[in-house]
DNA sequence: GTTGAGGTAGTGTCCGCACACGAAAATTAA
DNA sequence: TTAATTTTCGTGTGCGGACACTACCTCAAC
């Protein structure tokens, strides 16, 4: 390992000098630079970063912002495990992060819960910004105080209010569109010629609209290009509908049409879906659904569904938090998006996708 | 942050006792023991590992015997670079990694390098043990000298040699007959009633046979659970065969069995067989494959290959070394098996997949 | 009462780096 | 030539912890 004093002592100079040259903080003659320099690349010079995130030891506050989870919906506890568990990684760096919960299906308690956080005077924030309207107030805040933020799971890019844009270091999360269109592919792989295909969308959040619209337009989209033919159905259904309204009309909807082979749910539902479904129309059906909740997982298992397509929402919140960390610490810049993969996971694969999520659940 | 001094300015000690304490390092009373414990769980105090990890600072020499890779055969770049970046991350421990290649169809050069490697005294060993009855051997001196090693992609579990079995610390690779089941499943889901399957078999190198095999295993035995009647036939081309004599045989045999709409190809070398296959049979069948490597990857893109099975041969790279090296520095003991995920790539997904990998090529 | 062994606990140094302070050298001004 | 500046660079300290070394204290044996 070479250190910077094996780089002075190459250079007949101190490690004072060296450390000028590294982190460009000037003072240091154009002539000695240069070797410094020189000498720097030859040995192939790599910083410590154990030993300087030591020496530098400022410490950040960091601020979280996500939905609080319930056992109606397990959504997001995934994510606040991701985070959880980063947190605890990035604590020895002198980060110290503080989560704070909303009510997903009340703004209000979104800004409440900002106002919570603003008080703490946090360094950089990770954020869920779920409802639009209110995330340009807090926006315009952050962007006043100067204080970074990134996107997680939810972007609100290209949304420019009254002056103060967007300026989040990065989005986190899927790009729907393309899930949608994945979900086009897999579902054309398993059908057949003259098979119709189901959309079947519930809404339960308002929020989710957005990435459940992308979702279905993805879909429709791969079959444009490849099938325009295909008969792509829809049923929509409100939150209002109870759960025979829904039984009723799905099933209804299947008797009549015997040709559609493949049902598609954009939502994290389609275990809900399922649930209604009566057996001799889902021994025809494949059906494709996103996300691993604990109940899509169990229709998973028993063939119910055939594929889940994951967003793998623990490695979200995972890298919200390292990524913001490396910015704050090292000054990383992150890419403006980091788009997270899109995962295909069946009965099959399941037990081997998730393993980060599932140790971590074990050593706590 | 909670400091080792902040604990023992509490019970009025010094550091060094409350080190002695933390690490059960004896030559401390019962009493004030037993007094700074309460401190310790009280405070939550957590050993810092930015700062031990410093203080520590025992060299490690770390070693790893790895195939070469070509033009070739491609297969063995991504572990390689898996482990460049993880060898690299572990360098601030004071860990350096030596990385010995040898042929993958010499067992004389696998002994060779392994020689080698051994002169440079490891302190622990990575090591892909290709050739069983070479490895034997290793594997003696490996015990004798009590020097950790752990498997990476290819496992010899079970195999006990006369006396001195395989104490490796964990295998890191994919489970293959798994993976075969999982190739089967998707077969059946792209295919209907009727439809009949073929297994391709090609044997480039003699080491594969063991995974190749278990897929097939694997993919008979989906069948055997959940399609008993369903017809697989199987096609077997040796080391061999040309490139003609292969084109002939598949398509002499496509065009009498008609009835074929799913070919899996247990091996890397799905591409090649693509290329064999004409285009009105092309136009019929679905094809699926294993491993990413780039001409797999092309045609998957081209819409040839409908699935490739990979098995993030980057990340069992980076892991081996990462595992390894919690090893050595924090005697964290490894799971005895660390399977790797079964990842499902079409040509939807694939951008999104293996970000770590192109990331890591980015920088480099 | 002196000596020594064994048990306890404090002190100092180092890990590699960041950064402040001030010294030396180089340049300019007087 | 000397004083005043400015530029350039060396030194020292500390981040939190690991560990060797040392000092102290107790108690028993002679």
């Amino acid at each position: 390992m070479i250190t910077i004093k094996d780089i002075a002592k190459e250079a007949n100079v101190s490690a004072g000098t060296v450390d000028r040259v590294l982190h460009n903080r000037g003072g240091v003659s154009p002539k000695t630079e240069t070797k410094i320099k020189k000498i720097l690349k030859q040995k192939k010079f790599k910083i410590n970063l154990i030993a300087s995130s030591l020496a530098m030891k400022k410490h950040h506050n960091l601020a979280t912002l996500i939905p609080q989870y319930d056992e109606q919906n397990l959504f997001w506890k995934s994510p606040y495990s991701g985070i959880q568990k980063a947190s605890q990684e990035v604590s020895a760096y002198g980060i110290e992060n503080k989560v704070f919960f909303f009510d997903q299906s009340d703004p209000k308690s979104y800004l409440k819960a900002f106002r919570k956080l603003i008080k703490t005077e946090p360094d950089a924030v990770v954020m869920v910004p779920l409802f639009v309207k209110e995330s340009h107030e807090i926006i315009k805040l952050l962007n006043l105080k100067k204080i970074p933020y990134i996107f997680l799971n939810v972007d609100l890019k290209g949304l420019a209010f009254g002056g103060s844009s967007c300026n989040n270091l990065s989005y986190i999360g899927q790009k729907s569109f393309d899930a949608g269109i994945l979900s086009g592919k897999l579902s054309h792989l398993c059908s057949k010629n003259g098979d119709e295909f189901l959309i079947v969308m519930t809404r339960k959040n308002i929020h989710d609209y957005e990435a459940i619209n992308e979702r279905v337009k993805g879909f429709k989209s791969y079959f444009q290009d490849n099938v325009p033919d295909a008969h792509i159905h829809q049923l929509k259904f409100d939150q209002s509908d109870g759960f025979e309204t829904v039984k009723k009309k799905i099933n209804t909807f299947l008797t009549k049409n015997q040709r559609v082979k493949v049902i598609m749910v954009p939502s994290s539902r389609v275990s809900y879906i399922c649930k209604t479904i009566e057996k001799d129309h889902l021994l025809r059906l494949k059906i494709i659904g996103f996300d691993t909740t604990p109940q899509n997982v169990e229709a998973l298992k028993k063939s119910i569904v055939a594929f889940l397509i994951s967003q793998k929402s623990f490695n979200q919140g995972y890298k919200s938090i390292i990524t913001i960390a490396n910015y704050m610490v090292y000054k990383e810049m992150p890419t403006n998006e980091i788009p997270t993969p899109l995962e295909i996971i069946t009965k099959e694969n399941y037990k081997y996708s998730h393993s980060e999520e599932r140790k971590y659940y074990n050593e706590n």
